[in-house]
DNA sequence: TCTAAAACATTCAAGATCGAACAAATGAGA
DNA sequence: TCTCATTTGTTCGATCTTGAATGTTTTAGA
């Protein structure tokens, strides 16, 4: 074959960076090259590309082997004795709320961060992918970040937007209690984020095993995290045969306390109805409304209506306390924070990680004892 | 297979670095190893593999025996300098095979338990729930067990018997490369698992980067990864609005070479008729078979035909070397212990994690450069 | 304890690879 | 266009890696 000795590059020489990239490219593909494959493949002496291989190892991208170089080994001992890497790191973290939820991710990122020996700077930012992007960018031009821990809004197009944007940043980019839909090839992020639908369903197997045959959910639609929640009740029901189209599912988030009272009330007319014993209440701040709500009405709890609140931030005031369930919320920091130190200190080569964290669940007392069932409860009076 | 005298190799001469790191990982799969397995396994002679002990031994890498090597052992004076070496905990590690995929993880499982200073036990299984439990119950009952990281056998109602005798044992659990299904309730299991669907998905993604439109699928119905393999690919060419019930999926599982090849004669005129430039094999193995079976037959690759791999144990021996789809195996056996080490420092308080990890895809030549198409193409006697 | 087989160390040689020195070519800037 | 700095190529002796040959040590079994 007289094209054997024609290299590839078409007579065209190349510079020596674009020869190292293909070196390099050469090398990922193979595992391993020798240099005289390469000096052929490329055109060049192979002088010139032990060159490339010595200069490549003094950076530390690839091992040299007699004969030619691998990727970067751990036996090669030059590589491995200068790398304790004492270098410290700052990681921008950009949440959208610093009065509730976040303050305890905050709170676990900062310990982490510590004990890391990197620095964390938080901003806090709207519910909202414009002023997210905003905020990230202000990190990114006036302090010196090394990676991203964030929580953007993925509603809608632009959050979609937002997300391609984050997966092209230079530096690592860590989502807290997000995920980035499979759709779209966001092939660079990592995240760490609560299992709600997990969550929910622990609370609706917990309300059965008490007994519990009907387990209706209220929810906050304006959460982010409600979807998931509202999944897992589905998955549960499904799972345990109840029937979903019987089972209620109401939504009271943008009523004020006036209307609120007149929803709660409609609930526990649907209750009736339906034969409904237990609730899944999400955010346990609308627990403990609810439960309060109960009992102003006479309903008693648990026994006629038992409840467990989702989240578990003002769960344990309420009378009775509400049993509710925990997200991690200082783990999903922790957890993030030590996902970015070992990808800023191991680099591309670790693969990408993706955390689900499981949430507990605190049985307190509005949902433990066999249910008594609401029929005989009239509203209004009571006995 | 031919003859056992074959290098697993495949004829190209590692060099000695890479040697010495597969000797490290043979290692660390198995315990120990003979100069003369190793020797065959590699195609060299028994020397090379000695002076290969010696180097690893003076670095303290290995114990030297007579007759081959041991992973460093406190018995072996001359590394005995400055070892604290009491094993904190011990952790039992039940995996279904020491030959295929296992060894890997098992590698990378060891290289971090001595960073965490743990024991790691590992005892081979049958892809069988009962072979599994077996397995099991006899590293608890003999060997004093702080913790388990097992791949188990979740077919049919035994495998899930199983995960809830699993859930259920007394000592931390992890499943490797496995998850448990999300109604049975196994709300103690952990789990490190590769992100096979995404993989799919982005080996399908690359291909319609390259050009091509229609894109197949040939699996291996006996593996346990090839549900998510197909799912990954299904969902892929959904996202690119390639037509699924056009699109090629076959499986050449149970077929002896003969058979193979008429299957696989049966799959090109397929591809003709449907138009299919490109197609994902499960299991490079399977990859490589199919590449030589295109060359035989006149077919250009990937110029009429795109090939990725699943998975890649072998893929860059064929010729063209084949791009194919790498799951990070020894950081599943890595952060397996890396869990399983936190779970046993900070015990019930942190929160059940369950991590994917993503694999990587590498780009050799089978997959490069736009479709030309098969249509003009014809079998037996091209031109 | 003794013996045979296997494993090991040592030496040497062949072949390949490497690097120093110098020459030639190339590209950027005056 | 010319010059200088940088990059690349050639030659050749030095160095590295591997394997065969040979003698010594270790191991397992009688």
């Amino acid at each position: 074959m007289s094209s054997e000795q024609t290299p590839e590059t078409g007579g065209k020489s190349l510079f020596s960076l674009q020869r190292r990239e293909r070196l390099m490219e050469e090398l990922r593909a193979h595992g391993a090259i020798t240099v005289r494959d390469i000096a052929v493949k490329l055109g060049v002496s192979e002088l010139t590309i032990r060159r490339d291989v010595n200069t490549l190892a003094d950076e530390g991208l690839v091992s040299r082997v007699h004969g030619g170089a691998t990727l970067p080994s751990p036996l090669d001992r030059s590589v491995a004795v200068g790398r304790p890497s004492a270098h410290s790191y700052s990681v921008g973290m950009v949440v959208p709320s610093l009065d509730y939820y976040w303050p305890q991710v905050i709170s676990g990122a900062r310990g982490e961060a510590e004990a890391q020996n990197l620095r964390i700077l938080v901003r806090g930012s709207a519910y909202d992918a414009a002023d997210n992007r905003r905020q990230v960018q202000a990190l990114l031009d006036t302090q010196n970040i090394d990676g991203l821990i964030v929580a953007p809004d993925m509603g809608g197009e632009r959050g979609k937007e937002l997300l391609r944007w984050l997966n092209a940043l230079p530096i690592p980019v860590i989502l807290a209690e997000r995920r980035a839909p499979s759709e779209i090839p966001a092939h660079r992020l990592e995240w760490v984020a609560t299992d709600h639908s997990f969550g929910a369903g622990m609370a609706v197997r917990h309300l059965w095993q008490e007994g519990h045959r009907m387990i209706g959910c209220l929810t906050d639609s304006t959460s982010p995290t409600s979807p998931h929640v509202v999944r897992g009740w589905k998955q549960a029901l499904a799972a345990l045969k109840i029937p979903l189209e019987k089972s209620i599912h109401e939504d009271s988030a943008k009523l004020d306390n006036g209307d609120r009272a007149k929803h709660f009330d409609h609930v526990l007319d649907l209750c009736r109805s339906t034969g409904t014993t237990a609730m899944l209440v999400h955010s346990d701040t609308q627990a403990v409304a609810f439960v309060q709500h109960c009992v102003d009405r006479g309903v008693d709890v648990p026994g006629s209506m038992a409840i467990v609140g989702y989240d578990d931030e003002v769960a344990y005031l309420a009378e009775p306390a509400i049993s509710a369930v925990r997200p991690p919320k200082s783990y999903v920091g922790k957890v993030a924070v030590q996902l970015m130190a070992a990808r800023l200190a191991e680099g591309r080569m670790r693969p990408v990680h993706r955390i689900d964290l499981n949430p507990e669940l605190i049985v307190r007392e509005s949902s433990v004892g066999a249910p008594r069932g609401l029929a005989g409860v009239v509203l209004e009076d009571s006995l």
